[in-house]
RNA sequence: CGGGGUGUAGCGCAGCCCGGUUAGCGCACCUGGUUUGGGACCAGGGGGUCCCAGGUUCGAAUCCUGGUACCCCGACCA
């Protein structure tokens, strides 16, 4: 087979590079640091959204939409904010174009200067809350629970394709409570969807924790986030959803009357997921053949390749394949049957292949004669030949089986690359030698963080929830903890 | 922002060092035919402001100057 990617041991970026390419998922655009989403990766990326939205409505949300614009001046209001978004922001500052008076093209109209800068938004927090504050008055206004889904724009200094981009497209969700453990059990059942979407529906295992003081979100007390684990060991943060506490409301003067006729100031979260996932996606399943998708977020979850001499015989697999499409539709599974003319059937297995579609038929003239069908599967590489007979029975459950067999197999990559361990030496040892996910003891301090990260580029991903309380010491400072954290090299 | 690289057909590249016919090659594309169970083959065909501007020269893809765009590595990255 002709090897049309990088392979991963040889260069695991130029591997990834070369996937998102040839799977014809996303292209570097004409704009520095901005991408061209193709139909195939914003199929995907569509499966993501319609499955998020239903998440998000079945947790009591509503969607809404805010502008792209924020008048300069709002960023001012939050000291926290500001300072963490402040360096990567896209400026308007003039609304019109004129004719270059000194000769070709166009130029920016001096006259046509805006009064007031407006930043492309790099988050909506500062927008929203400023029109929340016209939205509640009274403790029966809340909870406010919207999300919007929008694109955004980080001047980052250097981008990937999926993984940074200077625009990316997310959902940013943004609510508004009257008590503050109900913003927290907002903040946790946010993360929790989160998570869940991951395994359940990406099958990729994440890890769910706090951020540390000096990770956390511009503006908020308290940031949760799901970590996921890549193939090459480093670690993606793959979602967050912070508690703001008063912040905001009190940058923009958001406060409600209570039911005891009190004025107190609204409590605020904020989560969100990006595109983003479509590089942990494709980072935690595929391998040096192509993508390897999960069923549940595959634009179809099988091919139909017809194998053929004469027109006789595709007449005859076609009457088959159609019936096959049909009865599969009807139980939810989107098939594309591939007959065109202009390729052989090696060219479209390698291109399913790569394009990472869950399952492949093959029908030919002795499946015709015998009533079977080859079946391959993408995640394992196997063939086998079934009856026709029940085959629509078959692949549902086939699909349902690679669903749990991609998300088993990386939750044990996570497995065997997840470490204790209990001195800095044997630290920097794991990281240079294995990378992935390591546990270890810090005393808490931002200091023990920043040097840790300075020496070996891990940083803290996370203090992990469901991590036990354990008495141990600091492996850099040798003061007292009471808990592993997770450090990992990071995208 | 620092370091490096690259801009030549839709894509990937050669040619440039050492200036000189009509700028090549592979893939893709179009036509015809033979093919089709793991990336087919034959024949014919179409497609180029050689990134931009200026300079040197009888002559520039090639040399010089300036610009610009993108990519890679680093720093940065809520």
């Amino acid at each position: 087979m002709a090897k049309v990617l990088t392979p991963r041991s040889e260069s695991y970026s130029q591997w990834y590079n070369d996937l998102v390419l040839k799977a014809d998922l996303a292209e570097n655009s004409a704009v520095r640091g901005c991408m061209v989403i193709k139909p195939y990766g914003y199929a995907i990326w569509e499966k993501m959204q319609a499955q998020l939205d239903k998440m998000f409505k079945e947790t009591g949300h509503e969607n809404a939409y805010f502008p792209i614009f924020i008048p300069k001046s709002f960023f001012s209001k939050e000291a926290d904010h500001v300072e963490g978004f402040a360096k990567e922001c896209a400026v308007v500052t003039h609304y019109r174009l004129m004719n270059n008076p000194d000769g070709d093209g166009v130029v920016v109209d001096p006259e046509a200067k805006l009064e007031e800068e407006l930043i492309v938004r790099p988050t909506s927090e500062t927008i929203i809350w400023n029109t929340y504050k016209n939205w509640i008055q009274s403790y029966r206004d809340l909870p406010i629970k919207c999300n919007q889904w929008a694109n955004v724009v980080r001047w980052e200094m250097r981008t990937r394709l999926f993984l940074r981009t200077a625009e990316f497209l997310w959902q940013e969700g943004h609510t508004a409570h009257s008590t503050k453990a109900e913003a927290i059990e907002e903040t946790e059942t946010m993360i929790n969807v989160y998570a869940k979407f991951a395994e359940e529906f990406m099958g990729v295992p994440v890890i769910q924790g706090f951020k540390t003081a000096s990770e956390r979100f511009a503006g908020a007390l308290e940031t949760y986030t799901i970590e996921a684990l890549m193939q090459d060991g480093k670690a993606l943060q793959s979602g967050t959803s912070h508690f703001l506490g008063q912040n905001f409301a009190k940058a923009f003067d958001v406060k409600f009357a209570s039911k005891e006729g009190k004025e107190d100031y609204v409590w605020a979260t904020s989560w969100g997921v990006s595109t983003r996932l479509m590089g942990a996606l494709i980072m935690a399943h595929s391998d040096d053949h192509g993508l390897v998708l999960p069923p549940k977020l595959a634009p179809y979850q099988v091919v139909i390749v017809p194998i053929y001499r004469k027109d006789e015989e595709l007449e005859k697999i076609k009457v088959v394949a159609e019936n096959i499409k049909s009865k599969l539709g009807a139980k939810g599974v989107d098939v594309k049957f591939d007959f065109s003319d202009n390729r052989k059937p090696g060219w479209k297995f390698a291109q399913y292949e790569l394009k990472g579609v869950p399952v492949r038929l093959a029908i030919g003239p002795r499946d015709i004669e015998n009533g079977t069908v080859e079946v391959a599967r993408r995640d394992n590489l196997t063939k086998e030949t079934v009856s026709i007979e029940g085959i629509d029975e078959y692949i549902s459950t086939l699909l349902d089986e690679i669903q749990e067999s991609i998300y088993n197999k990386a939750l044990e990559f996570r497995a065997e690359n997840t470490r204790s361990v209990d001195t800095y030496d044997e630290f920097k040892k794991v990281l240079d030698d294995k990378g992935g996910f390591v546990f270890a003891h810090w005393d808490g301090t931002e200091e023990t963080e920043k040097r840790i990260k300075d020496e070996t580029k891990a940083t803290i991903r996370c203090i992990p929830l469901d991590q036990p309380d354990e008495d141990g010491i600091d492996m850099v400072s040798g003061k007292p903890s009471k808990k592993r954290v997770i450090f990992a090299r990071a995208y």
